[in-house]
DNA sequence: GCGCCTGATACCCACCGGGTATCAGGGCGT
DNA sequence: ACGCCCTGATACCCGGTGGGTATCAGGCGC
């Protein structure tokens, strides 16, 4: 028994996350009856059920579950290895470096300035560095410790220092001039805004979900929310915004970070020059 | 561009492999004149040259050698992602647990006796262990730090332990109290084995070359080889060797690892009574 | 020069992935 | 209650392509 092709697992991911076979086939550029048909092959050659469809839609059942949670790695593995590939051989490949959107513009630039090679910089959101690092499209990523997980990466410390609340400036914790976790965690009308986990769903709890780092700096500015962020963040800050330090906040390290075992040049060599000018 | 698909990143492997279209071919199970055409489609879509073909054979390209080093665990990826949804909708699944043969097996044993559950041990050889957590074959391994590479696992440290050295019991080195590094790794007569890389070839270096454990026991009986070990694995010992600790090599910790962010409920429950017993 | 071993080419067939048309059944509005 | 609609499943057809055999082309060695 030959094992999974990339499409059954791509459908497979696309039906997983519509949990609509109808939309999930227009999202693949497919029709209907073959994704169903595709699925139903899947399901007999592992001789597992992924899916229940009973009256009102579809669900996921406890296998489809652990599948849907290895295949998108592994997806990313494949669609990694083609890109690194197709770089591997261009010459004029520039190094890929992501970052997510808002972070701080100082440390990076005085990275790029140090840099002799080419550097292409990348934003996305905040937490799909990782993302960007597991499919290739990135070769290099400044990522945080502890918020990001940086499992499989190596890295190199960049920076580390205390965090700050950001909080509306028309809110009484504005006039504070430090505060405690405890504190910050605990403001009834500025509850702690919910980000997406991996899935896409969110968390339960009081606070506004959130997407992007604009979109939470906006419910800052409009009394909704506050966020604990590293000092150096303040760039973005608004003026409808104002930092209080936290003063028993973990302390975050920005990191260079890259694939564990990575063997391109101009990584070893950004990072030498990192490790040079911290 | 749709991406590539795992019979084709197969089929690339066994090429770059083999580096011979015929062998590969047979390897596979098909004819070789579809698999030169798959290969020539590969470089097509890529747009990438992975092979040089002239006289005298096949030889990776730069690119293919990029290709062959992320294909790998692309493929281990997809191949974990099946087996563990099978092994997710088997009620009765065992947990399955690997380790290098050859290990200690006191500390083993207590584990096991220490778990409720039913657990299956596999046994590997040495550096193999990070496949199977890979590729899905085991769901947790015994592993050993700073040895193996233990990225992109999570770990419970079981026990630390000093190195020694053994020697084959007639040199004179077998008499010596205890040793340095410095001094196990410059008897001339005894040069350091090399262990194959991941690829398959082996560095460079004046020691004989082994690929298991039982075949380094012979060398150093034969009086061919030294070999620095953590202290318990003179569990397999033999009456030609002689261990000598090393006082200056850097412990070892045994820790038992899986793969990063698993929800197996089971590696769990062992972890917990890993860390009770310990 | 002649095998012969290599990978490439030519050609055919059968399978299967994708399409359209249609069915089947549950929920819901009237 | 009936019928509509929305859902996924089924039936059936077609074309692309992956796999097969036969053969070619070129480099090496005896």
């Amino acid at each position: 028994m030959h094992d999974l092709e990339t499409r059954e697992l791509r459908y497979f991911v696309a039906v997983a996350e519509a949990l609509h076979f109808g939309r999930a086939a227009t999202a693949l550029g497919i029709a209907q009856p073959p994704l169903s048909r595709a699925i139903r092959q899947l399901e007999q050659r592992l001789g597992v059920q992924l899916f229940v469809r009973d009256r009102r839609g579809v669900a996921l059942t406890d296998a489809g579950r652990v599948l849907l949670r290895e295949a998108r790695p592994a997806l990313d593995a494949i669609a990694a290895a083609a890109r690194r590939t197709q770089r591997a051989a261009d010459p004029e490949r520039p190094l890929v470096l992501v970052t997510k959107a808002g972070a701080s513009h100082a440390l990076l630039q005085r990275l790029l300035d140090a840099s002799t090679a080419p550097i292409e910089v990348l934003l996305c959101e905040v937490g799909e560095q990782a993302r960007f690092l597991r499919d290739g499209r990135a070769d290099v990523a400044v990522m945080h410790r502890p918020v990001d997980d940086l499992a499989g990466f190596d890295t190199e410390d960049l920076l580390t220092e205390p965090q700050v609340a950001i909080v509306p400036a028309q809110h009484p914790l504005a006039a504070r001039e430090r505060l405690t976790l405890a504190e910050a965690g605990a403001v009834a009308d500025l509850p702690i805004a919910r980000w997406p986990r991996l899935d896409g769903s969110y968390p339960d709890g009081p606070g506004p979900e959130v997407r992007t780092q604009s979109e939470i700096a906006q419910l800052v500015a409009l009394g909704r929310t506050l966020l604990v962020i590293p000092a150096s963040s303040r760039a973005w800050q608004w003026p409808e915004h104002v930092a209080v330090p936290v003063v028993d906040a973990p302390e975050i390290t920005t990191v260079l970070a890259w694939p564990a075992g990575s063997r391109v040049p101009a990584v070893a060599a950004l990072v030498r020059s990192a490790a040079a000018l911290r």
